[in-house]
DNA sequence: TAGTCTTTATGTCAAAATAACACGAAGAGG
DNA sequence: CCTCTTCGTGTTATTTTGACATAAAGACTA
């Protein structure tokens, strides 16, 4: 009698937890899975990273790559683009998987699988839709990051390098600017992410080359000097050539 | 009575299954967690991809990339290397990450995340221990793959993508070839994975230029014509110049 | 043993790409 | 109107690339 008592209430307990905090019971254990993305701005000549300050524990207080625990039946890439839109409003920005990151011990609350996407916006973009929970969001530039939560600063070296060794190979640098901008900017930008210095005219030679850039015909105003000229990457010609075997390479 | 006769069973059924079957219980549902990898080796001018024939279903009787299940506490890259060394015996290849892949739908199991590597051994090295498992593993040239389980045609697509991206830029290639190996065979196998004709003269040339090769003073025998000589990679050499900012390109 | 066959090793030249370099013009502000 | 700052442009020397042909060596055969 005392057994069955002691069952039923053993099993009572057990219903409640499988109904309220553990319904889903699998024959293997298995990782936690999330997607994180490092979001890449440029601005003022700075390359930026957009971090947030974390609300719970563990590690409170701290700064760390917008994340979360993925969906039920969610791919990686859909969480990790939800992410983005929950943490800065943003949309059909440039996206790409960076690395998956499974270590033993590089979350404390147990086995988490990390897929770590990275993301480069157009701050112009960015300023329109800011708000929701900016006060919890900053941006950072790459010289002033912060130290930061569980092995984020290992997930952030890797996006730089990655994003270092493609911007040389393909144009995924204009994802970083206004839909518009001057030739010293788009040189500033590589200048910037990949530390040289490079001659001007050799870089606009280069650039020209490629064709791919569309001119405005319109000028910077307002400033102490001779305005520079607007232009924009041609994203159909570029897709053209793409399929025609071109390497866009600076 | 019947009510407490019911919630004894249901608990002792409940407590069965648990220990038995489904020890594992989350909050949230988790996908499983997979570690695949793509296999290549060069042998006779052409590429080779190692395939098994899965034994159980799903997909019974297809090819497959060999994988599994990561066991406990165990990372994505410790799986990989694991389940290449039951599969076909080798340790200590090269071996990288190629991507995560999570689509819901990609397995008719569940959600099942794999994270798919990618692997470039000697065929020297295999031959050597190949035996265990070989009645259900295969090589086959690349361009005679056949159909393959799951999703693996989309992943060894992405992963011959990276090979050949990969290659130009990095000396993965000697990875596929014996410790000594000559220039023919070096350049036959930039051939065929790239896809290309390249001129004899210059690609020694540029071998050459890079000056990572160490000359064996030893040439192939027994062939009817002048026989080639063999060198071998210098990777201590390779990794002086890695750190002094070297970037190897063919 | 001389001839044939196959594959290796090597160098030059023209064309293209890269790196180095300087000055005049435009706009704003004092 | 003078000054300051940055934009835009062209030439030359050097390096890299791509195209191309011939002589020598080893094995087999007649």
């Amino acid at each position: 009698m005392l057994v069955q008592k002691t069952n039923v209430a053993l099993c009572q307990y057990n219903m409640k937890v499988m109904s309220e905090t553990k319904n889903y019971c699998y024959q293997y254990p298995r990782p936690a899975v999330t997607a994180d993305c490092i979001i890449f701005g440029f601005d003022e000549g700075e390359l930026k990273v957009l971090l947030i300050e974390r609300g719970i524990e563990p590690y409170k207080g701290k700064w760390a790559i917008p994340g979360g625990f993925i969906h039920n039946e969610e791919s990686t890439e859909e969480c990790a683009k939800r992410e983005l839109l929950e943490e800065t409003g943003l949309e059909n920005v440039f996206m790409e998987q960076l690395y998956t990151f499974s270590d033993y011990g590089r979350d404390p609350r147990g086995h988490v699988l990390t897929v770590a996407y990275y993301a480069l916006v157009k701050l112009e973009d960015y300023h329109i839709h800011a708000g929701d929970d900016a006060k919890y969001a900053r941006w950072f530039a790459i010289s002033q990051i912060p130290s930061l939560a569980f092995d984020h600063d290992r997930i952030l070296r890797v996006a730089l390098s990655r994003l270092r060794g493609k911007i040389r190979y393909q144009p995924i640098g204009f994802e970083l600017l206004p839909e518009k901008f001057t030739l010293p900017e788009l040189q500033s930008l590589y200048e910037t992410v990949l530390e040289v210095k490079i001659d001007r005219r050799n870089f606009r030679r280069k650039i020209n080359a490629t064709g791919l850039l569309i001119d405005h015909q319109e000028s910077v105003t307002g400033v102490p000097h001779v305005g520079a000229n607007y232009f924009s990457f041609d994203k159909k010609k570029y897709k053209e050539l793409l399929e025609r075997g071109f390497n866009f390479e600076i």
